[in-house]
Parts: structure tokens; C-alpha cells; sequence
DNA sequence: ATTTTTGTTAGCAATGTGACTAACTATCTT
DNA sequence: AAGATAGTTAGTCACATTGCTAACAAAAAT
């Protein structure tokens, strides 16, 4: 029962990993790019990008000594259907209250 | 830019606890039916309840002595709408990838 | 051939997470 | 009133996570 969602999840719990997430939507970029932005310390921020290509949410190349790290597809369209299955769960179960909250409000009427 | 997103992603990071909203998903449910399938000690569970409750995606009430869990809509919408959106983003950017590789293909044949 | 840039490895400290047992309270049932 | 049921509180423990610094390696620029 210890699918890919546990470590992808994991992964998105961290505002840092999302940031990188988010900046590698819009396209591929470099170790030092991704730094840029963030405070902390590169090896701290190396730890994050390693979470974040041992999950498969992310994969990189090294090329002379600039890595370049892209988005990986597969994982956040898995959880993003475990989500939309969650979701379409709960809202027919709502949906057939609304409909029996309906049906005795017409009882009610005849 | 520590969002809800930090704790809602974090919830969902075990598979304990996403068994448990699985399972409201289809109904509420009380302490005991939600822990009866998990081998884990009942404190260890509530632990978890605990997570989801803190984190807005359950609620609970406790009517005599048994509490009833009930799932809250807002958290896994809010997050499906980010992934949605990291999706739509780097899907828009694939695409025009590959226009960029139709039309050197159509200059090609031309 | 140096120096700078870009990334990496190693090791440490603080905090967070997930598990347990034991003991307890409150509420039904009999 | 006594016992069973449902949940709770307190305290402990092991391991993972996230941050740091210092020292290093390899490639590019000067």
C-alpha cells in the first residue's frame, strides 16, 4: 500500500520543493538558477532537488559543470488523479443527499 | 509563502492517513470504524486523525462517547487547483515545444 | 597556469514524525 | 452498580528531515 503518492507527497510538502516545482513549469534550468531565489545554504538546497529527482518529479543532466534539471510528467498527473478521484467520490455522495433532501422537501409539497 | 498547501500535502504524505480519507470519502464514519482496517495502536491512530483534523480536510464531532469524522471539501480542491495549474503551465509549454518542432519540420519539407 | 564558477561530499545539530505502552475518563449496557 | 465500550492523555523511543559549515573536485575563463 506504499505507492508512488507517499513520496511524491512527501516531496510536495515543502514550500522550497514546490517553488522549485513551479519555476521548472515554465521551463528547464540549472542548479544555480534554481538557487537563486532561495536563502538558504546550496547544499541544503541540493538535499531538496535530490528529494525532489529520487521521487521522479524531477530528472537532470550534467553537461561540463552546469546540471540542468527538467519536470517530470508522470507523478503529478498520478496525484492529481488521486485527487480528482477523491473529489468526484465525496461530490456524488453530496450530490445524492442533495437529491434526497429534494425528494423529501417534494413529499413535503404533495 | 507558507501556504495551506505545506500542511494539506504533508497530510497526505502517509498512506494511513490517505486510507482514511478514502474511506470518508464515502461517509462519515466514527474513531473506531476508521481504525478497525489499520493494525496500529488506537493512540498512534488518533495521532493521525489528529493531522487531518489540524489541517482542515476532517472534522469530527462527538456525540456520547463515539466521534464521528466527516470529510471538509476546501483543502483537496484548493490543492487539485495547484496542481491543475503546474500542470496546464508546463502542458502549455510541451505544446508549443511542439509546434516549435512542427513547423521546423514543415520549413524542412519546404 | 591560476582563478573563478558550479556543483558535490562529509559530518554535525535541532527538530519533527510515527510508533509504542500504560493508565485514565466518560458513556452505554446489563 | 458493575462491566464493557469508545476514546483520550501522558510519557517514551527510534528514525527521518532540514538546516548548517567546511573542505573538495572539475570545468571554464583569464
Amino acid at each position: 500500500m506504499t505507492n508512488q503518492l507517499d513520496s511524491f507527497f512527501g516531496a510536495m510538502a515543502d514550500p522550497t520543493r514546490r517553488a522549485v516545482i513551479e519555476q521548472l513549469a515554465s521551463g528547464p534550468a540549472s542548479v544555480s538558477e534554481l538557487h537563486a531565489p532561495h536563502q538558504m545554504a546550496l547544499p541544503t538546497f541540493m538535499r531538496h532537488l535530490k528529494v525532489l529527482e529520487d521521487t521522479g518529479i524531477m530528472r537532470s543532466i550534467k553537461k561540463g559543470r552546469v546540471r540542468t534539471c527538467h519536470i517530470e510528467a508522470a507523478p503529478l498527473i498520478e496525484a492529481q488523479g488521486w485527487l480528482a478521484w477523491q473529489r468526484e467520490i465525496w461530490e456524488s455522495r453530496l450530490d445524492n443527499l442533495d437529491a434526497l433532501a429534494h425528494n423529501i422537501a417534494n413529499l413535503k409539497d404533495t
